[in-house]
DNA sequence: GATAATTCCGACTATTATAGTCAAGTATTT
DNA sequence: AAATACTTGACTATAATAGTCGGAATTATC
């Protein structure tokens, strides 16, 4: 079973997708700078989400990616999937030949909990994310932030231009 | 979110406890060979179980480990636990400062994926999966083979000893 | 048509956790 | 006393994550 920074970093990064994305393609640029997630990183993580077709790309100036399909039709679950977490928290992906050939004492336990999660994540969709409450909150936080950093840059360069 | 072999080396053990330590204390040896799981590695398992007083030890010959509570007041979750792997999906642990000192965008999230997880492991207690035929099923199967091995064993050593 | 913004691609690296192994020592029962 | 079993600590190998780096391809805009 993983979940780590990875399955993490992607839903992040869709959802940032997902609340950026309206009018125009978003940048990896924009989206590592509001999400503190380096810039290769997400290059090797959206060619994965490419592959899976959950978003398109748009190449040159003013380009980015934007979802592929609607919101509320790309489940957190595809997401974690397409980069390779898999939520399956039995040993042997299900197949159960755990113990050499055989099924471990706690294969059905290990199984019933990964339909759980499952279940669970592929009931969320980007869609109900974007409309939590809590959500929007840190989302705004986050711009609030990025303001003020592009703000101080700017007056930076004034100076060193001076 | 780790959960791995260790976590489910370490229930697979517990609920061997629970199936064959009804009569007299367990050994390692004999977990290791029915589970397919070293020796070594039991040991590093069951000082922790130890620890959080899930099990207790009994020394000599003939001793081993049984377990520490009635099966019932045993949950999965408790185990998992004791081998610190942690149920949390959130990269902060809860705390919530996921992206340095605020909260990510999808914190809530993996804290509402945590919950249910816990609540998952924690409503199953050892005598719920003793309980269960699949479970059975399996440990029969186990017993019989072990029973084999040892049968082909003392086969061998009468053969070399003649 | 040059430039700059952007995606795309492959190879490389560091860190960390798991999943062990090994060896020596301590306790307890027969 | 000897065998059995637990205890502890140090060590190691493997694999995955979490990146980094350099460059190439594409396209909008000046």
């Amino acid at each position: 079973m993983r979940l780590t920074t990875k399955g993490r970093y992607a839903v992040t990064a869709m959802l940032d997708l997902a609340i950026h994305g309206q009018q125009k393609p978003v940048s990896l640029n924009d989206i590592s700078g509001r999400q503190g997630i380096s810039l290769s990183y997400l290059e090797q993580l959206f060619a994965k989400l490419r592959r899976n077709e959950l978003v398109c790309s748009v190449r040159g100036p003013g380009g980015g990616y934007r979802l592929a399909r609607h919101e509320q039709d790309i489940s957190v679950a595809q997401v974690v999937d397409a980069v390779n977490e898999s939520m399956d928290a039995t040993r042997c992906l299900g197949k159960g030949d755990c113990q050499d050939g055989d099924q471990c004492l706690t294969h059905h336990l290990w199984q019933d909990l990964s339909r759980q999660i499952h279940a669970f994540l592929n009931d969320i969709s980007l869609n109900d994310l974007v409309n939590r409450q809590d959500i929007l909150d840190v989302a705004k936080r986050q711009d609030e932030r990025v303001q003020q950093q592009d703000n101080s840059t700017e007056a930076l360069i004034q100076m060193t231009s001076a």
